[in-house]
DNA sequence: TAAAAATACTCCATAGGTATTTTAT
DNA sequence: ATAAAATACCTATGGAGTATTTTTA
């Protein structure tokens, strides 16, 4: 299970469609339906219910929707923390002696 | 950047050594190092300090590491959450019904 | 020397693409 | 007729392995 399944798990999600969400992400959609059940066989879960060409969000695809948007909301965050300190912002005490006179 | 990074990075810290991490991972040493190498250029900052055959962590490294485990552990109780409303278990409320009477 | 990282390749698993068919609107 | 997913097959990128060299304790 890569962050990659995630990323595109949220951009079926929104679409509800595979060829446009492919289109979105720059893939093809046979390349992402394939992802989307790596997905669901890595977890152990339905995450749509495929039925009559319609995607429909299972009640496992809404929690992992919530789910994995705050895990890529959190990695943002991370990423943000770790290049701050990369820049030599380490942390409250000197973030606050840059506002200050320094 | 993918979650294997993190993975591998944590394996590192832990043991600020390669070959050793390497071994743990199940993988070989310069895979591994390339690895670490793809993720500090991803989030561009410097990782470790290699001197002497010796791997430090930066003060960004640590950070990351903080971090990367913090996320690590936020994914295992997402799909805990999912794989319990794949089971049936929607939320609060049913649980909470099954503590009951029902 | 032993133990580690670096370097230089080679290999191959699988993510991704193309083409076509099937299904539903 | 259109649009979507499913299926089948092919391609190729890059993650991983092997072998060797360099470095350091």
């Amino acid at each position: 299970m890569e962050l990659r399944h995630f990323r595109y798990f949220i951009a079926v999600v929104h679409e509800l469609n595979l060829s446009r969400a492919a289109k979105v992400l720059k893939t093809s959609h046979p390349s992402l339906g394939q992802q989307i059940r790596v997905l669901e066989n890595d977890i152990g879960v339905v995450l749509f219910v495929r039925d009559k060409n319609k995607l429909e969000l299972t009640e496992a695809g809404r929690v992992l929707e919530e789910q994995a948007i705050a895990l890529l909301t959190q990695l943002e965050a991370s990423l943000k923390l770790v290049r701050a300190a990369g820049r030599g912002e380490v942390g409250a005490i000197r973030i606050g002696l840059s506002l200050g006179r320094c």
